[in-house]
DNA sequence: ACAGTTCCGATGCGCTCGTATCGGAACGTG
DNA sequence: CACGTTCCGATACGAGCGCATCGGAACTGT
């Protein structure tokens, strides 16, 4: 066996190559090129990790989904001993992207979802993302509401959709600058105060 | 004052070929050559009424968001009799283009959405838009709270913005097909439901 | 009818894109 | 130390892009 790379890690260097450009210009403003001068390597070593274009898309799109995921469920676990609520508030804060340092996240984030509305091949793995996520909310919004006490009962499946597309569309404005971050933040809070306050 | 030609009216039809062609393709699939067969016109006419194609882009969706809008401001003078909270629902459903035949709508303003992540011009179109919006969901709020019964403060505002990011967010989910239209109508009406009984 | 102005369809240019190709560098193996 | 295999950098290619150009069609006012 002659001279071998690791192919697993170069095409990691390479997703974040397409997210950090993907940021900068949007996704249309993603070429192998660039990608291949950002990732420091050649193009011809782009085309061996990838047989197209589409391909390395929709890796990164899995990459940058498992990172955001694996963030999350860090903020679950984190601290064992805190309340259902707390934590999450913490998962959806994380997941609408509000922090500036996840900026950049947010802004692939989006372009690819919009991008996924046109693509099949997209549209698979950010579905797969987003029923993961789905499920974690559903859980922790039927601990949380546990409380036989409650006078109106909640659906935790209906609360997670809801929470997840109000984290999406707040991240979506905050983006082109209509919210503020503090702003969404704080609609946020509000959100969940009330839910869990009925 | 030799041959005229209503270039007013010519700008809405190459608008009207951008958006649905963006909605066949995605935003970086619509191409002046492409614009131009659609629109039954030559790649010179659109090119007299439009200098550039990011100019072009910008009037499209500026067009869009017109007609978004005052479908949903028709929606609220339809019937004077109805109360807040119903026009409120109503319009909010608009908003968040569920019904199938706005569902090429849908993918268009998600495409501007994150394009405008990263384009100036677009955001700031995109920012005249929602202002208005919010502004139009935060006097419906208002009157639709206003009962002086009401044992938890509400602020209009934040509402508005909860409201709009959350039809924003279930728009985007079910295009990506993660919900189905159905399952998001039924989460917009358990948050409205839920806001006007507290 | 003619002159003057506006308009636009056809065409070309320069560029960038994604992809294909291939010769040689790199390296484990016998 | 060659040999064989794997890898990849450089380059070529055809397609498609946005944009510029321009000659003549179309039409108005005289």
């Amino acid at each position: 066996m002659p001279r071998q790379v690791d192919h697993a890690d170069r095409r990691r260097i390479v997703a974040e190559a397409v997210c950090e450009l993907a940021d900068e210009h949007g996704l249309e403003g993603v070429t192998l090129r660039d990608v291949a001068a950002r990732a420091q390597v050649s193009m011809g070593a782009v085309q061996r990790c990838f047989r197209t274009k589409e391909e390395m898309l929709v890796f990164a799109l899995g990459h940058i989904g498992e990172r955001i995921g694996s963030r999350v469920r860090a903020r679950l676990v984190r601290s064992p001993a805190q309340s259902a609520a707390t934590a999450l508030g913490h998962a959806a804060t994380e997941v609408a992207l509000l922090r500036e340092e996840h900026r950049a996240e947010a802004r692939v984030w989006l372009a690819f979802v919009a991008q996924a509305a046109v693509s099949e091949a997209l549209a698979g793995t950010l579905k797969a993302s987003y029923a993961a996520l789905e499920e974690s909310f559903a859980g922790l919004v039927a601990e949380a509401l546990e409380d036989p006490a409650r006078t109106v009962p909640v659906d935790p499946r209906r609360e997670a959709r809801t929470l997840l597309a109000l984290a999406d569309g707040l991240t979506a404005h905050v983006l082109i600058g209509h919210l503020t971050p503090r702003a969404a933040q704080d609609v946020l809070d509000a959100h969940l105060t009330a839910l869990f306050t009925d």
